[in-house]
DNA sequence: GGTCCGCGTCAGGAAAACGTCAGGATTCCG
DNA sequence: CGGAATCCTGACGTTTTCCTGACGCGGACC
């Protein structure tokens, strides 16, 4: 089912986002500040962000960053202000689309069926296949011998990293930014630790790598 | 140069249309009608297209559903009408975005390129090619015989200088500067053991040399 | 013909990077 | 409040890479 965070300080737009996205089919995931937006878009896989530009914690251009960091997946800024200025910088911070409240049910169902048809070809192939193992980059989904492999979350986002960039070389340092945050540069540990733990979870010999591979002194590079 | 196609019916607005756009460094391509639109749209290669939906002769619409019959380039429908129902008919007509008039042209060109970032996923990598191997730039890639070399970081750094300076001569201590740093002035012997290196995993005859080439006295230089 | 200089080759030890493991801290959830 | 999962951290042995010196070869020059 298509997830769809919404992320608006406004209880009554909630519940009313909430029921007519759910009358349409999608289930929505729900969040009233930007912190919990983030950690809700970290914690399992949306689809699509509708979010409300003036939050009580942070500005909602710094919420649409912070979800461009590691995702390509479409976000609706909504707003009450009618400045041009804010929908450039929202539009130009990544945000697919912009809405001016108060906005018609219609309209913004219909900006969502956009959006939403422009994703699905966007991931050119969101399923990843190797002889050992599928990596499922839309549904989060590993699979091993027709089994599901279960990773943390770190696991996962190391590992999606990676396989977005098959085949190019990733820097420790790129993988650090990507995965910890742009505080991290030499925490290399880190990824010799994650790294064996997705060998360990993926690789027919963990020893022998055959689609995780570590070039030393510079990186790490997947391969199907 | 990205291309634009502009569909629009009023004169004032396509000429602001083509200085703004040519001044941001797109190549604008005009048209006045919903006909002369489509017959520019096969003649020529198109990046992103701009359609009002008032036009003389067919509504803007039809020319989406056109376009879209065989294309999956971004459109952007501009309107001025204020009514709800035609930004759902256009949208699920396969428009990618909508803009009611009056606009800001800050807000059009950002929305321009937010469709023009989501239809360029993957920017290619360059690519050097030898009749020997091959060099991939961007995903720090070597390949010979279809196999992938391995390259420690100080090889691949000689490497990746001397093919970022095709057929031009590098000097040794441009060399020393770029890989080993600006205090390294005499130090040739690094240079000889890792071109040899280098020879020795790409050249098909290693001492007979016909890529990484030595200009005794000078430096060294690299030719496909 | 002898000498000198630059280049190619090889091998070995020092240093850095990597893989691995386990224990403790933290977070999350019932 | 307790248990489970996850994350971080440090230590140790192994692998890879880097530097270094020695030697041979060939051309330039005297």
């Amino acid at each position: 089912m298509t997830r769809v965070l919404v992320v608006d300080d406004d209880r009554q737009l909630l519940r009313a986002l909430r029921i007519n996205l759910t009358a349409r089919g999608y289930q929505p995931v729900l969040a009233a500040d930007g912190g919990s937006a983030l950690g809700e878009f970290s914690r399992q896989p949306i689809d699509l962000v509708i979010v409300d530009l003036g939050l009580p914690d942070m500005d909602g251009v710094e919420v649409v960053e912070g979800i461009r960091g590691w995702s390509k997946v479409p976000v609706i800024v909504l707003s009450a202000r009618h400045l041009e200025q804010s929908k450039v910088l929202a539009l130009d911070a990544g945000a697919d689309d912009y809405v001016t409240k108060p906005f018609g049910m219609d309209e913004l169902l219909a900006r969502v069926r956009a959006a939403l048809r422009r994703a699905v070809p966007a991931p050119e192939s969101p399923v990843v296949t190797t002889p050992a193992f599928t990596v499922d980059l839309g549904a989060r989904l590993v699979t091993r011998n027709g089994a599901q492999v279960r990773l943390t979350p770190t696991e996962w986002h190391v590992l999606e990293v990676l396989v977005r960039n098959t085949g190019r070389l990733v820097s420790q340092r790129q993988l650090l930014h990507e995965v910890w945050g742009p505080r991290y540069e030499s925490e290399t540990n880190y990824l010799r630790v994650y790294i064996a733990q997705l060998r360990a979870k993926l690789e027919p010999d963990p020893s022998a790598p055959r689609h995780l591979l570590t070039e030393p002194g510079m990186g790490y590079r997947f391969v199907p």
